[in-house]
DNA sequence: CACAAAAGTTAGGTACACCAAACAATATGA
DNA sequence: TCATATTGTTTGGTGTACCTAACTTTTGTG
């Protein structure tokens, strides 16, 4: 099990395709590759072939291709990136769709591992932390929208913060 | 002024360290090009002809070099994300000098204007918020740390966040 | 089974981004 | 000023990643 040495953006996205097509039909086919990247299919094989020779995929000519166990391995940590990162943007950064899908998709091949942990830490922590949460995260979208920066509701924010905190007071989380 | 047809990321790079050098020396030289990208003074010259030909650099053989209004324009656009998600990284995320550094300088070609435009609002509001702020992170930063998610010191917590709001209260922010 | 359609590969070509090493221009200082 | 060091460019080469078009293999259907 040597040290994966680290991978080309494009291969990383041959990698995280094929582990969506294994899931979605068992095994990934070239042409929907081709079709998931947006490439030509000729331009396929020569992908493939370098994966094979770093040991991440099955494949011979002609045939169907699934990732060996560290293939796996690595398109699972990236298709966590990309979920981890589309989440942030998503829901917190409140982007649409399409904005969170396409910075996602370009940001998984940049981001390193323990960035994501903090990533995902943070994100946990926002979500279920009572002072902040859906409520907090909700007086952020308001602000974004409305454009002001006024604290006026401020004292009304936190009694009312306080409140459900004490209601939900030693109810474990889900 | 035309539509600036989109740039590799490594023609980026170049107006972001040519943007730095102007700053630090008035001009930029091939050499110290080379040498923040990392790169042989040999490679610099193709990049440099590609950005005079996009009108994006002042420039011609063994004379110095200078962004164009344009230029410098875009540059300062990335170092601008550059320096927002660095902010990100290092402030909210806590993440060490290097990682975050290096972090930014792969993320920067990733994100467009609008997410960089709602991570600023958002990094914003969160030091900003009186339910957040720098006391927030300090707990985040423990949790982190500990690696408990322990809620029990909630009360407290939200009891001394709201009187030091009503301290506050009517004090605009700086 | 045979043959056409679909899927996949190969071959040749482009563009980018770098390297090393040879070469050219400029700058410095004795 | 002139030799030399420094700086910058050119050339030829590598590797990646894609394209198109021609070709091959596989598959499905009568």
């Amino acid at each position: 099990m040597q040290k994966s040495a680290q991978l080309s953006e494009s291969l990383e996205d041959y990698l995280e395709v094929i582990l969506g097509l294994e899931r979605e039909n068992k095994v990934a086919r070239a042409k929907d590759i081709a079709q998931k990247l947006g490439i030509q299919p000729g331009s396929v094989t020569g992908g493939l072939k370098s994966l094979v020779e770093k040991n991440l995929i099955n494949y011979e000519p002609y045939s169907f291709i699934t990732l060996t166990a560290e293939g796996a391995r690595i398109a699972k940590t990236i298709t966590r990136r990309h979920r981890v990162l589309k989440d942030f943007l998503l829901k917190v950064l409140q982007l649409d769709e399409d904005t969170a899908e396409a910075a996602a998709c370009r940001m998984e091949h940049a981001v390193d591992e323990l960035s994501v942990e903090r990533l995902v830490d943070f994100v946990e922590y926002l979500f279920e932390c009572p002072r902040t949460g859906d409520a907090w995260i909700q007086a952020f979208v308001d602000y974004t929208r409305s454009g002001k920066k006024s604290w006026e509701k401020c004292a009304a924010c936190l009694d009312d913060c306080r409140d459900r905190h004490q209601e939900n007071r030693g109810v474990p989380h889900s």
